[in-house]
DNA sequence: ATGTCC
């Protein structure tokens, strides 16, 4: 008779897997090699160490300020943990990385190159948020934006019943079929999410091309509550994977393998809200020409937080744009990065080099965490914030209250990420869209609850802190771009 | 990121 004891005196690790596998071996009466052949075959693979050494990464940035220089060691410090990940093979750096969460997650501006992984914590929470252009020739740009102010929806929650743009039967189809996507929660989110924007860093902008003189609107925004609940679903099945084959690795970076039926279920889950994403900037854009009367001249889009696949790799972006033709399935023009709402947005191409590994940055990156920057900001009322930083340009939020994390100051030096651009050589700017002016959200939630009494915290864990270690504690709550 | 907890 082998019992349990027997099995942990041959080293192998206990588990559920022991009760089937005991009334096996001894109905079969297994002992000697034939218990060692058959162990073979149910025992638990071994954990997956973490790699001895972090894979070598590229890192395209560098610092011009003492609070640039404190982003970048935290940035450094966090991409090293990470890409000791087991499946990570390459990794880079944007000039607009900064950081989100805890020690080890992957920054904003981070690429990270998986074997046979996907990792949803790599491709942010976000999944798609994306930019799209449309050119309106030579429409009137206040009107553009004004007419754009009646058809938008910023803010949380989707449209309300009568005003919800259709669903195409061939998405829903999709969520139907895909077991990360089917749920009722997730499908109400597909049909009333479509045509809104959310909040934070996304924007809808209207600018005049430098090349042609054009009125051009590009919008911001990502896969909304469809997105989000696609992101909880893909970490609890890599948290499950991971217990299974690698505690060691850190939570945060735990994968789904792509040769899993999960896996396979995943993937095909993100193709799925790449294309709704893509009908959530649709419907708006065809809209609003529609409402203006106006023939669309040009139109482009690239998404900045995304998985993308190159055979057995997987290039995972959070908020950095791709450059390489074979990461893109529909390219119909360049690239869009935006950089902050006063700067013109750049449209840019380029090529796969050795050091940029076929990306580049998404945008400025911010400087300060929202926090923190509101705090740096006390002793200037938000109205005098504003109308110094907006000075020229037509700024507005949605609904009416300023969000000051989201004007010019808070995001790093346009210039300086522009010069970086050139300087690690990834990207070319072959035309800006130069601002008229954008609608973003704004501060919505200002007068929340649970916002007063995190505020009142924050500020005054951030006025006992002085010295550079403390900065970089607070720099973590960055996440969300 | 997300009706700020399925």
């Amino acid at each position: 008779m082998i019992t349990g004891k027997d099995l942990l005196d041959l080293g192998l690790k206990p588990g559920k897997w022991f009760k089937d596998a005991l009334e096996h071996i001894n109905a079969h009466g297994l002992t000697g090699d034939a218990l060692h052949a058959y162990l073979d075959t149910v025992k638990p693979a071994p954990e997956i160490p973490l790699l001895a050494q972090p894979v070598p990464f590229h890192e395209n940035i560098s610092a011009d300020s003492a609070v640039e220089q404190a982003n970048i060691d935290y940035v450094r410090q966090s991409m090293q943990l990470l890409m000791r990940t087991p499946t990570v093979v390459a990794g880079a750096i944007m000039p607009d990385a900064c950081p989100a969460g805890p020690l080890g997650t992957i920054p904003v501006g981070g690429i990270v190159v998986a074997r046979n992984a996907i990792h949803p914590g790599m491709h942010s929470a976000d999944i798609c948020c994306s930019v799209m252009l449309t050119n309106l020739g030579k429409t009137d740009p206040k009107t553009v934006l004004d007419a754009a102010q009646q058809i938008t929806h910023f803010g949380p929650g989707g449209r309300p019943e009568g005003q919800q743009f259709t669903l195409p039967a061939d998405i829903e189809a999709e969520f139907q079929a895909n077991p990360f996507l089917k749920s009722p929660r997730s499908l109400k989110f597909a049909h009333e999410h479509l045509g809104t924007q959310g909040d934070g860093n996304h924007f809808l902008y209207v600018g005049i091309s430098r090349n042609t003189g054009d009125t051009v609107l590009v919008t911001h925004h990502g896969s909304r509550g469809p997105g989000a609940a696609l992101y909880t679903q893909g970490m609890k099945v890599a948290e499950r994977f991971r217990q299974a084959l690698s505690p060691a690795t850190d939570p945060p970076n735990a994968w789904i393998p792509s040769d899993s039926p999960e896996g396979e279920q995943y993937w095909a889950a993100l193709q799925t809200i790449r294309k709704w994403t893509k009908q959530n900037h649709l419907c708006l854009h065809d809209a609003l020409s529609a409402r203006l009367g106006v023939a669309v001249q040009q139109r482009f889009w690239n998404e900045h937080n995304f998985v993308f696949r190159d055979a057995d790799l997987y290039y995972h972006a959070k908020g950095a744009t791709p450059l390489d033709p074979k990461f893109m399935p529909d390219i119909t023009g360049p690239r869009i990065i935006p950089l902050n709402m006063a700067q013109p947005i750049l449209i840019v191409e380029g090529t796969t080099t050795g050091n940029n590994l076929g990306f580049a940055p998404h945008g400025a990156g911010r400087n300060l965490s929202r926090t923190r920057h509101k705090y740096s900001k006390i002793g200037q009322t938000k109205e005098e914030l504003f109308a110094a930083e907006t000075q020229g340009i037509d700024a507005r939020f949605y609904f009416n209250q300023i969000d000051i994390s989201e004007l010019p100051s808070a995001y790093k030096d346009a210039e300086q990420v522009q010069r970086q651009i050139q300087e690690f050589n990834l990207a070319t700017t072959i035309d800006e869209i130069r601002p008229y002016g954008c609608i973003m959200a704004g501060d919505w939630e200002q007068d929340a609850p649970w916002r007063k009494k995190k505020l009142a915290k924050k500020a005054a864990q951030l006025a006992e802190q002085q010295d550079t270690q403390a900065d970089c504690s607070a720099l973590q709550e960055t996440a969300e771009e």
